[in-house]
DNA sequence: ACCGGAAAGG
DNA sequence: CCTTTCCGGT
């Protein structure tokens, strides 16, 4: 399988990202990246500040919620960007099932890894083409 | 803060 | 499709 391997310090699990999660929005022909992309991202480098793992196994905290909705903006190239609109868009992904609320802890939500991985195997097995083949996701339990 | 409908754009 | 923008409601 190929990916790039971004494994963070202690805490964090070891993330594997397909190639396609990283290419940029202006590169041609390649998809835009997605915010569920850019927040395990951040999460897997550990990047402090804005967002952090939680408690619980893919739960995670948004510890500055307008510093990460600046950071997103940036990537995407929305200025005006801020975590009342960021979060509309997490609210998308309920429905989906990749993400879900922590009801009752504040800026938290939880991914579910499981079904994120189901979701990215779209032509598996066999898998023949390219642009569908490393749309995998894994994530490895983390350890305590 | 959080929810979800509606419209619109890339 | 996947958000972005806006917003009325809880």
């Amino acid at each position: 399988m190929k990916g790039a391997a971004v494994t963070s310090p202690p805490v964090s699990p070891a993330v594997l990202f397909p190639d396609w999660a990283y290419k940029p929005a202006w590169s041609p022909g390649s998809r835009q990246v997605q915010l569920w992309h850019f927040l395990l991202e951040l999460l897997s480098r550990g990047e402090g500040g804005a967002i952090g793992w939680g408690g619980e196994w893919g739960e995670f905290v948004i510890r500055d919620p307008e510093r990460l909705a600046r950071l997103w903006g940036e990537r995407k190239g929305k200025p005006h960007m801020n975590y009342d609109k960021l979060s509309r868009a997490l609210r998308y992904y309920y429905n989906k099932r990749i993400l879900h609320k922590t009801k009752g802890k504040r800026f938290t939500y939880k991914f579910n890894f499981s079904k994120l991985i189901l979701v990215n195997y779209p032509g598996y097995p066999p898998c023949h083409q390219r642009s569908q083949c490393l749309k995998v996701i894994l994530i490895s339990p983390p350890r305590t």
